[in-house]
RNA sequence: GGAGAAGUACCCAAGUGGCUAUAAGGGGCUCCCCUGCUAAGGGAGUAGGUUGUGUAAACGGCGCGAGGGUUCGAAUCCCUCCUUCUCCGCCA
């Protein structure tokens, strides 16, 4: 949610920069009068409740010395029925407003690239050596199912597409790289691990920004109102929801495992083969909370976290900064990390390192205080995937597939597949 | 799932329509005094948040788990919901 003080004072500076990513935003106009309105009616309102606080206390004091009080009550019976019908006009104007101000995206930093379409990706770095094969490469998909390591098949027979089973193998391998994540991130970069609730409420997706424009992209739980998280990100970001953080607590953060529930409506056709696309899949989220000051250099540790793990399991990859048309909603700057994929012949996204600034946190409630007399002020979010594991899963089969059909682990890795060097058909 | 109880400040807790929520009383915390050393005593101070007008100082509004309602006036009465606890049932 973007600050309203801000919005009023700067409406047109404001309203540019969200142009430029490309979004019909056309609502906004509504904002300046609605936000109007509502300071008229709050004044209006105001007046008549203090009106009545006085009469009160008059009447109370009157009836306590037995003096009759009736025109008193009769001349505030009327300023109640009118504070009444402010009231009502104020939080119709209010809630109107709130949904307004809650389809509103981030405004990019200055140092996003403006673009149209994901063409306008700025490549900052690569790194790793892309692989070259004297002998035709195979597709994990196809790896996985001979090595008994990857169902599909069976998978859409119990639950539907976009499901799979990881068996033998895959399946320690699936466990490997979530131990060695988690592990990495805590014991390595500092974050406190976490292991959260798979559904959240309404109000959670809310503060996180995928309410209420995207409420298709997750799976709802019609009986409670829950959703079934689409990312760590949401219930870890929410932990802190209506919280007030001591500010030497700041910058900390939360390495989380869990399964992740997409719907991928609207992506119909898309990567429909293997593990790239899936309804469920596994992530190792990484959120922190940050000082607003600090926001950018944090971005920069927290995307290098990520890209230690694709170094350590020897994957080559690159990082873009995301132009304002492809930033998403929440973002004000957002780092792609891309993961050679040898089936694709390209890279595809293995990592998304975002800096929100205040954006969910004003939405989600979340503040800090510098010390205990100050005032507060709003924490500036970020998370990133550290990473997303079916895909690492996927990038590493492929990158590290052998002649004889085999899988070479990485050292990193060896202790948590109980000391194999490689996965080969049994 | 059934039955009951509770939710007031940093913590415990009093308050059952106006008689100070300007929140009793404890505890804790901060400062001061006395004492003089891992003690004890005395005094003072301890809502926070949010929001409106205003350049500001300041002046208002809101606040008793949340949201409604009744009333001139609600922590207090009524309704809905949430959370916690106890007992029963079920269950990994």
């Amino acid at each position: 949610m973007l600050d309203v003080k801000r919005l009023r004072k700067d409406f047109d500076a404001v309203k540019k920069k969200l142009e430029k990513r490309g979004e019909n935003i056309d609502e906004l106009d509504r904002f300046l009068e609605l936000d109007e309105s509502r300071r008229n009616l709050i004044q209006k309102t105001e007046e008549l409740k203090k009106r009545r606080n006085e009469v009160s206390q008059e009447v109370a004091k009157r009836k306590r010395e037995n003096i009759d009080a009736q025109d008193l009550i009769d001349e505030t019976k009327n300023v109640s029925i009118n504070m009444k019908q402010y009231d009502e006009e104020l939080r119709a104007v209010e809630e109107d407003l709130q949904q307004l101000m809650l389809t509103i995206p981030n405004i990019p930093h200055e140092s996003v690239p403006i673009g149209e379409s994901e063409e306008d990706n700025e490549e900052i770095r690569t790194w790793g050596e892309i692989p070259s094969f004297p002998f035709p490469v195979k597709a994990h998909w196809d790896l996985g199912v001979e090595l008994g390591m990857l169902d599909f098949e069976r998978a859409s027979k119990v639950t539907g597409s976009r499901f799979v089973f990881y068996k033998g193998a895959g399946a320690k391998l699936e466990r490997a790289l979530i131990s060695y994540m988690m592990d990495l991130h805590s014991d390595k970069h500092e974050y406190e691990e976490v292991i959260p609730p798979y559904m959240v409420n309404r109000e959670s997706m809310t503060g996180t920004g995928q309410l209420p424009k995207f409420e298709e992209d997750a799976f709802n739980i019609r009986e409670e109102d829950y959703f079934l998280i689409p990312t760590a990100e949401v219930p870890v970001t929410n932990m802190h929801r209506d919280e007030i953080i001591e500010g030497w607590k700041l910058p900390f953060g939360y390495s989380a495992y869990s399964a992740c529930f997409r719907s991928e409506a609207g992506s119909a056709g898309r990567d429909t083969r293997g593990l790239i696309r899936q309804h469920q899949f596994n992530k190792v989220e990484l959120v922190r909370f940050v000082h607003p000051e600090d926001s950018y250099s944090q971005l920069e540790l927290l995307t290098g976290h990520a890209e230690k793990v694709l170094q350590d399991l020897e994957l080559p990859y690159r990082v873009l900064n995301m132009c304002t048309a492809d930033l998403g909603f929440t973002a004000a700057k957002k780092y792609d990390i891309e993961v050679w994929l040898p089936s694709y012949e390209d890279y595809k996204e293995i990592s998304s390192c975002s800096n929100f600034e205040d954006f969910q946190a004003r939405r989600a409630n979340i503040r800090f205080k510098r010390d205990p007399k100050a005032k507060t002020e709003f924490v500036h979010t970020l998370n990133g995937s550290g990473l997303a594991v079916g895909r690492t899963v996927a990038a590493l089969m492929e990158n590290h597939q052998e002649e004889d059909g085999s899988i070479r682990i990485p050292k990193v890795l060896q202790n948590y597949m109980g000391g194999r060097t490689h996965i080969q058909a049994k």
